[in-house]
DNA sequence: GCGACAG
DNA sequence: ATCTTGTCGC
């Protein structure tokens, strides 16, 4: 799609100025959920870095939504060509996490992603870019807040407070398990708050995380540590 | 101008 | 994200 080459340009020539001008352009195509959607494979992504944060090694996995039964895997490396800048992570880690995922044979039913979607400055976390650049449904599930307000949920698994921002409501916290800290749950692309809330918690059995991104997390680093010798 | 700030 | 072993707590 253009909106793909539009986006990989930016990347690669660091145009830190037009990036949040991009963001804004995307807004008005994130997409309602379609009804009734079946989910049957997840999937998601994580990036790794080595020491001096220039070589990035990113992974896709696919599970099943029911069993988190891994089901394919790819990875990438490359050279991270954006810097970290909180509010343009897409940059950074999107080019390389389209990468992987094209690479998949099995075409998952929704994204997870490790980081905010809508629960963004400009609406637009790379969840909600992701999902909107490859047109599939996506989740956006960050370990730690980037903007919004927000109430401590109850130390009861499945217990979530509104995260708010500027009189909106823009995602969920979420506590995926008793005595952990909660995470930021927060629509992509083609999904409702109250889905995607459900979905994150169903994925997290024994842990905070969610099974694919933790997946995702140890293959993004197994992979680098393979490649760099432990 | 100052402080906050996903990974 | 990364630098890092042992250690505190349930
Ligand atoms: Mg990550």
């Amino acid at each position: 799609m253009q909106l793909i080459k539009s986006f990989i340009d930016i990347c690669e020539n660091r145009n830190i100025k037009e990036a949040p001008e991009f963001q804004k352009s995307l807004v008005s195509l994130i997409n309602s959920p379609a009804d009734r959607e079946k989910i049957e494979t997840i999937c998601a992504f994580d990036v790794s870095y080595d020491k001096q944060s220039r070589t990035n090694y990113t992974s896709v996995i696919v599970m099943g939504y029911h069993d988190h039964q891994v089901i394919e895997s790819k990875s990438v490396i490359r050279e991270a060509t954006f810097p970290y800048i909180p509010g343009l992570l897409a940059f950074r880690e999107g080019p390389s996490i389209i990468e992987a995922y094209l690479k998949l044979r099995i075409k998952p039913d929704i994204l997870l992603f490790d980081g905010q979607g809508y629960a963004h400055p400009r609406r637009m976390g790379i969840a909600t870019m992701i999902g909107i650049l490859l047109d599939k449904p996506s989740i956006g599930c960050a370990k730690t807040c980037l903007i919004g307000e927000w109430e401590n949920p109850k130390n009861i698994r499945g217990a979530a407070t509104p995260l708010i921002h500027k009189e909106e409501q823009i995602g969920n916290v979420l506590r995926t398990r008793i005595g952990v800290i909660p995470v930021f749950v927060s629509i992509g692309n083609r999904i409702d708050l109250q889905n995607a809330t459900e979905i994150v918690l169903n994925c997290c059995t024994t842990f905070r995380l969610p099974e694919p991104i933790r997946e995702a997390h140890r293959l993004a680093n197994e992979i680098r540590n393979k490649r760099t010798g432990r």
